[in-house]
DNA sequence: TTGAAAGCGCTAACAA
DNA sequence: TTGTTAGCGCTTTCAA
């Protein structure tokens, strides 16, 4: 990628112009006289000029570029997540960098300093991605830029739903089915320290309080937020004392898991045990899966205009959105 | 994210250097007495200085990035490949963008002139997007560094399977499993131009060929590589005057689909219609579906080690990388 | 081994 | 409305 590359004196020059008014005429600025602008844009496309972004990052101070992280990329959830965000970014031309931080070492190196996407992008969009309280204190008065979703911080503007009300919903919901022995999937989170796992359990737990069911430890399990681990958590939650009628996994993957698990015993679901899972994932209609619905593609495009107006107002206020999910009544229930 | 920012200035005063000289020591060059660059190290720690990549891109000509562009990322098939590619680049520091050219309109805009990408990153790896000869020649003679995935072309390095021998190795399943009237579900590509579906569907009616059995165009229909495409594909096929007793997938989620049609009918796989999927996707082994095997991740990896090629070494030869797909026989089949 | 200095290509005052 | 010019922060010859 060297060739002779065509430079905004050579427009100015072609133009007849100076390189102020190149650049002006080619940015839609103001003061530029239409006749003027337009040779400039002919002879800029004549030699196909192309501003050479590094140049102009570094001598106006702004990227156009917004970062995302996720705690890993192939997983419908952030993939679809990011699918959103990257639908409004492209509309203004904002370049999207990408940044996974599966395990604990990237999510340390990635944030160390000033964070790695200091000075390579304008903001940064953090999904499922903890942040801890003194971290964004350190970040916000560092000047950071930042949204979280599924992470509400008093320093960033976020997006996230009701955790705990969708999953006492979802646990009510086997509740009117009449169980009484109701078990759940959960799972560590992907990234260390994100609380969402636990914000669900306590949902969980609070929906059977209320309705008067005991807590019982021994029938709440790990499945790790995977197919295989749903599928184990199943395992042994049915091979327990006193197995469960009923069961609540925090994500639909780990529901497609137990949902094989129950069949390869022969069992099914729902007259042997009902299984209600947590996102509407794409197959899940498919699955016949009972499931707490999140908006994905909302969430990322509410993340996306979120992000955009931290880059682009001069302060503007930070905002908490939260969108509404919906119970999916379907056949596993 | 303005603040006061500290530059390489800073530290060379602190450190009692020149810039150049913390420049060369911070980047590991030779010829910086060990001492020194100790020193420097630990001013550099000292003040939390993180060198501006903007500066540095301008000055040295590189990005350290590396663009990558699918069709769409929300499909299972390509954020796998984006998670590959991401992997390799993050071990070397490596940013990676995003692009998603879904529709022709972004295409044709992302290709306009020397490319989006061009002087954002110093690569692009296109992952099963189409670039016709003459762009190809094009970017070639423009000293573009393009890998492909699935779209080999003489000019650049590339990724891919023996599409036209995999859809022919399904199909032979079939044909082994003793059905004479096959079917397939077949996709117009998400990216436009691109090939894919076509060698796929050419390894489909030679497979049918070589077994003397007769290519039957009211046996193939298109499912558009969705799942409710393939249901419907899958129901059209059904409602023919003559119905297939087995069916090809293009992708494993057109096969989904159609397995969710045939049961809604109340028939089943294998007994009434058999079923092949392709991809091995995530849920495939869930759902018992027979489908030929492609090793995702690996595409990744290997699409990014050769475009870390293309950026590392001065003229990286060209290779043409085929990886291997295996045959899946589950309970569908 | 180290430093001086000339850019890299653009933006944004400020002047005209 | 347009032009002049001083940087933006870094890399990289070339000399010392």
């Amino acid at each position: 990628m060297n060739q002779h590359t065509v430079t905004i004196e050579d427009v100015a020059a072609a133009a007849g112009v100076s390189v102020a008014t190149v650049s002006r005429a080619l940015r839609d600025l103001p003061n530029v006289a239409p006749s003027t602008r337009e040779k400039v844009r002919a002879v800029a496309a004549e030699l196909s000029y192309v501003s050479n972004p590094s140049a102009s990052r570094l001598a106006a101070g702004r990227t156009g570029t917004v970062a995302v992280v996720v705690p890993v990329f192939d997983a419908w959830y952030f993939s679809s997540v990011v699918a959103g965000i990257e639908a409004v970014l492209k509309a203004v031309n904002v370049d999207l960098l990408l940044y996974a931080v599966g395990n604990e070492a990237d999510r340390v190196s990635f944030f160390a300093g000033r964070g790695a996407w200091w000075q390579r992008s304008d903001a940064l969009v953090m999904v499922d991605v903890a942040l801890g309280e003194e971290s964004a204190q350190r970040l916000a008065s560092s000047g950071a830029r930042i949204v979280t979703v599924s992470g509400e911080t008093e320093h960033f503007s976020s997006v996230s739903l009701d955790e705990h009300a969708a999953a006492a919903t979802a646990t009510q919901h086997l509740i009117d089915r009449g169980h009484t022995r109701i078990g759940v999937l959960t799972g560590e989170s992907l990234s260390a320290g994100f609380r969402v796992p636990l914000v669900r359990l306590e949902g969980f737990r609070h929906a059977l309080r209320t309705a008067g069911l005991e807590v019982d430890p021994s029938l709440e399990c790990s499945g790790n937020f995977s197919m295989e681990g749903g599928a184990e958590a199943m395992a042994a939650l049915l091979d327990g004392p006193n197995p469960p009628t009923a069961v609540f996994a925090m994500s639909d993957e780990m529901a497609f898991g137990a949902i094989a698990e129950v069949r390869s015993r022969g069992l099914a679901s729902p007259q042997d045990v009902a299984i209600i899972g947590f996102d509407d994932h794409q197959m899940a209609e498919l699955m016949g899966l009972s499931t707490i619905r999140q908006p994905v593609e909302t969430v990322g495009e509410l993340a996306g205009k979120a992000v955009l107006a931290t880059i682009q107002k001069t302060a503007a206020p930070i905002s908490h959105q939260i969108v509404e999910t919906q119970l999916m009544v379907r056949s596993t229930t």
